[in-house]
DNA sequence: ATAATTGCGATTTTT
DNA sequence: TCGCAATTAT
């Protein structure tokens, strides 16, 4: 049965499904049915014939790729499980997971995550002993990933006199040096970072001409989403597998690119046409989403912006309510308004609460929020923050799984080789490295052999360490992931560590354990899945994110806060945008250059058009900033609405709110926080302090502690030679002293 | 080797 | 203000 696109569609959508052969892109303006038409391109690709696992579709994130299958499933059924579908990420890490032995890399490589490579560039700034003010990690990752964004190679960047210039300039001369060594580490755990995945399969296809020309012929039909997010390593990729084909279809609008911090390039859409002359271009300018007011609010604002490809977005909805602007006193007082704003809509609209949805420019205002919206008793939700994947404990554990599946992965084995504690300290760990160093081994080889190369008192129990990995490599070689996770967490000792911890957080990282076995399970569960394997498990999870995992878990109606960036894509039918205030949004750091603040202005665009019905902006003019007071002004922002679309709303009460109103508020608001420990008045020792010999001391004597000053011996207890001895201080209260250690003065 | 304490720096955004 | 790293005490 053939579909009727014309009835489903209007007329540029149709004329865009229509069009599958050649270079095509199209221009979507917000909220104007962009993943409809890409889903029903891909509909009448299948129909006219196309086998899926010839259509490649990249996505910025996740969750978008499985919106889509989902959708085109809906429509075609089935077949929609075999088409390529994911982000840039995750599809050429399945691909590298296949050819990395041709690169040099082993097919078991791991993905290091962000935080993994700044703790590995911490090491190194260490080692090298550079001053680790002037290189901070997330500096120099910057710096590397901006150089792989770009497919600038460790030896380009070290040749090119311009970069060599600039970090010079910068007092860092040895960004090129850190990059040498960063990659080298790298390669040697096993070990890709984010950014590798894509510089590695550019590597891959520029090295390796038959490889390039299996996948060319592969993915006959490629199609790219969100394409104003690309970076130039993307760019080339889908280049070069669109070649032959040239069937390439890019979709995005220029005016919600937000990620040039990232390494994105404008240009990579500004100029898509230069390397596709028959380009056929489609432009989608109505928008469904929104009222006419937003969409005209929004027009108006990103009119300021010079960088641009021409298109009008229109609404043939209601006009709708205009624009509300609120003031507050405080960024208390803006949560309170906020708050009150939505509670009084959902009563009055008979609305529920995930209607709704507060955004802001950074994580840090979400905190006044969350206050406001608890003291009402409103559930929300936040997207964002730490993600699942991120905590401890689940660290903990995939370092394990990790380090079963690539003996070689640095960061995992540094992450558990001591823990659960097993007597390894920082010396040893740090003998361990030079040694591997030195002798030209790896990590794993000196751990596994650690006998060989110190006394047996140390090297025990990290021999004892390598064996219990051994075991889990076995395991996981007949396993399947479940079963040998299951099997990681009870050997290790983890699960029965954490199960001991009683304390409210202990209870909570022992859940999330459970969670992470449970999504293990799940993984392995689904009948779909071919491989499952660790491997395959780990490559899965490297690449989630947080705004994946928390929408899994649907907790019922809550009001959604999270960040404007994070909002890119999904819509509200009520959206609060907080914090609208110069140096806050725009961002201070964003106000130096033209090209930035445009950035940042699409961003405020982006927030706009998250709005169906109604759109609510709201700043404060003092705010808390590190613990203290700050005043603010409105947002330039705020002025480039044109004003008929704007109703301004000033904070409760008449006139000007005190400037103390806050403090006020502050005080009475008060949760009844448990009172704060009395800070003792700092006992100091006097100069003469001389500890006394404590080895006939007795119970009941009364002492004297260079920190703790005057005390009395409650108990003593001898054990293996060493004697702990129980003291009651008068300021500090109990204490359990080792005798050989504390400096005791006899009294 | 490990626990406890202090001090410092951070707040742009994330695959 | 808060969380993490380095330092210090045991």
């Amino acid at each position: 049965m053939a579909l009727d696109y014309l009835s489903l569609l209007n007329g540029s959508q149709a004329a865009a499904v229509m069009q599958t052969e050649g270079p095509c892109m199209i221009i979507a303006g917000a909220g104007s049915g962009k993943t409809r038409v890409l889903t029903y391109r891909i509909a009448n690709l299948l129909e006219k014939g196309v086998d899926p696992f010839n259509i490649l579709a990249l996505t910025f994130t996740n969750k978008a790729a499985k919106e889509m299958r989902a959708r085109v499933e809906k429509v075609v059924g089935p077949a929609a499980r075999n088409l390529w579908m994911g982000t840039f990420h995750s599809v050429f890490a399945k691909i590298l997971r296949s050819e990395a032995d041709k690169i040099g890399y082993p097919r078991s490589f791991t993905i290091y995550d962000t935080q993994d490579s700044k703790t590995l560039i911490g090491q190194i700034v260490k080692e090298l002993e550079l001053d680790d003010k002037l290189y901070k990690p997330s500096l120099v990752l910057g710096r590397i990933s901006a150089a792989k964004n770009k497919l600038i190679s460790v030896n380009q960047y070290l040749h090119d006199p311009n970069i060599k210039a600039d970090d010079e300039a910068a007092l860092r001369p040895k960004i090129g040096v850190l990059y040498q060594q960063y990659q080298q580490r790298c390669f040697k755990a096993g070990a890709m970072d984010f950014d590798d995945l894509l510089f590695n399969t550019n590597v891959l296809f520029k090295e390796h001409a038959d490889i390039l020309n299996k996948y060319q012929n592969m993915f006959r039909f490629v199609m790219v989403d969100e394409y104003q997010d690309t970076n130039y390593s993307q760019y080339l990729i889908t280049r070069k597998l669109a070649a032959k084909e040239r069937n390439i279809c890019v979709v995005g609008d220029d005016a919600q690119s937000i990620y040039a911090f990232r390494g994105a390039d404008i240009t990579n859409i500004l100029n898509f046409e230069k390397d596709y002359p028959e380009l056929q271009v489609f432009k989608l300018e109505q928008n469904y989403r929104s009222t006419k007011n937003i969409v005209w609010a929004a027009n108006s604002v990103i009119k300021n912006n010079q960088a641009q490809l021409r298109k009008d977005v229109f609404s043939e909805n209601e006009d709708g309510t205009l624009i509300e602007v609120i003031k507050a006193a405080s960024d208390n007082e803006e949560g309170k308004l906020v708050a009150n704003s939505i509670f009084e809509d959902k009563m009055n609209g008979h609305l529920s609460y995930d209607n709704f949805a507060i955004l802001y420019r950074t994580n840090a205002q979400s905190r006044a929020m969350e206050e406001a919206l608890r003291k009402l008793n409103i559930k929300y939700k936040i997207v964002g923050g730490l993600s699942f994947y991120q905590r401890k404990e689940i660290k903990d554990l995939v370092a394990y799984l990790r380090l079963t599946v690539n003996q070689n992965d640095e960061q995992a084995l540094r992450r558990v080789i001591n823990y659960p504690k097993r007597g390894i300290g920082d010396t040893t760990i740090s003998k361990l490295i030079t040694t591997a160093e030195e002798a030209n081994h790896t990590l794993w080889e000196v751990v596994a052999n650690a006998d060989q190369f110190m006394p047996a008192r140390v090297a025990n129990p990290v021999v004892g360490f390598a064996e219990k990995i051994k075991s889990y490599i076995v395991v996981a070689g007949k396993e399947d992931a479940f079963e040998a996770a299951k099997f990681i967490a009870k050997n290790s000792g983890m699960l029965e560590e954490l199960y001991a911890d009683k304390s409210i957080e202990g209870l909570s990282r022992y859940e999330n354990m459970q969670e992470l076995l449970n999504g293990i399970k799940e993984y392995v569960d689904d009948p779909e899945r071919e491989d499952k394997s660790l491997a395959a498990f780990l490559q899965d999870i490297a690449l989630v994110t947080d705004s994946d995992v928390k929408d899994a878990q649907q907790d019922g109606e809550a009001v959604t806060l999270m960040t404007i960036h994070s909002a890119k894509g999904l819509e509200f039918r009520n959206v609060y945008i907080v914090g609208m205030e110069e140096n806050l949004f725009p961002s201070q750091m964003m106000i130096t250059s033209r090209a930035d603040l445009e950035e940042e202005r699409r961003l405020f665009y982006v927030a706009i058009t998250r709005a169906e019905k109604k759109l609510t902006l709201s700043y404060a003019t003092s705010r808390y900033q590190w613990g203290n007071l700050r005043s603010c002004e409105k947002s330039r922002f705020l002025d480039e609405i044109d004003p008929q679309y704007v109703n301004f709303k000033f904070s409760a009460g008449p006139g000007e709110a005190s400037p103390f109103q806050h403090v006020f508020e502050r005080r009475s608001n008060l949760i009844p926080t448990a009172p704060r420990k009395v800070q003792a008045t700092k006992y100091v020792a006097p100069a003469d302090f001389t500890p006394s010999d404590t080895s006939k001391l007795q119970t009941g004597q009364r002492v004297e502690h260079a920190k703790f000053g005057f005390g009395v011996v409650s108990q003593l207890e001898t054990q293996q030679g060493t004697t702990k001895a129980t003291i009651q201080f008068e300021e500090v209260g109990e204490k359990v002293l080792l005798l050989s250690f504390a400096k005791l003065r006899v009294h």
